[in-house]
DNA sequence: TGCTAATGAGATGTAAAAAG
DNA sequence: CTTTTTACATCTCATTAGCA
């Protein structure tokens, strides 16, 4: 339960970004977010690539493209519980490592479970500070859900529900 | 549960600024090459570069020229939300480091929100000190409307102001 | 002095880790 | 596997400070 009284914890943020330009220290490779080969998607990782020797004290956070974003989403609504083969196949095809993948669906199905999946349907909204609605696949901002929900049938086209 | 923090936690305000680049800080770098004016007090700030380091107290503020404001107004106009891929684009495009570019559209998406996309206060008058117009691009001031509409059709024609 | 780049704090989203 | 927690990344909003 981590009853540590770590609710202080002064985080240590603070000196992390200070020191975090690329040191000598090559910590052991734990292989998570390689630099994806030439895919379609090696734009957005470009500045991460010297990154893939992760720090040792530090938790490496792979940031999603809106690009892979959308092929995981386009995925995860044919099947969100993929076997293991499956899992591998979308990692390839998104240039992720299968552990990212895994990651992904785990807390897109708990995310899902709660509510607070891309409900692009009628009801909930993604409601986030006061007016502002985010896009799941690309990070828009929209201050109406007519606009957002405009700006998803435009662009982010939900094929799949087509039966 | 999810019980949030109601308690001090120091807050890793760094989060937002000083991210994991090459450049964190220091690096006079910054400033952007001058094209046309070589102003003596650029001189004297790059020569200081080994002082910086001790002292660096000080804020650097970058100075956005106007050639790189067109381009930033153009590709504001396209997206003001970009993704963390498309920034660093537009960075090298314009030869600032992320962080300023990014700082520049949430400064830019805050101006706009407040309703004054650049310059001209509140109220709708068009009194800016004295009865001039500024140029979003250049600084070039104008009496009236009229001439500061020709100068932006004549100096900066908005081609692609439409996606 | 006005405009605005930069900073700080609070809030939100979520990838990754820990607990179950 | 699920549920919960942690850490990090980015946003808004308010404020500070640098330069023409």
């Amino acid at each position: 339960m981590v009853s540590h009284l770590n609710n202080i914890q002064i985080k240590n943020t603070l000196s992390d970004q200070s020191n975090n330009t690329f040191n000598s220290s090559m910590a052991p490779i734990k292989q998570s977010t390689k630099p994806m080969s030439e895919t379609s998607f090696e734009g957005q990782r470009a500045s991460r690539e010297f990154e893939e020797e992760h720090r040792r004290d530090k938790r490496q956070r792979t940031t999603i493209t809106p690009e892979q974003l959308e092929v995981l989403y386009q995925r995860y609504s044919l099947d969100s519980n993929p076997t293991r083969g499956v899992l591998e196949s979308i990692a390839r095809d998104v240039g992720l490592t299968r552990r990212v993948v895994q990651v992904w669906f785990q807390n897109t199905r708990a995310r899902e479970r709660k509510g607070q999946f891309r409900s692009v349907g009628p009801g909930s909204s993604f409601t986030l500070g006061l007016n502002h609605l985010r896009c799941p696949f690309c990070r828009a901002l929209f201050k109406v859900k007519s606009a957002l929900d405009a700006h998803m049938r435009s662009r982010h086209w939900p094929r799949s529900a087509i039966g």
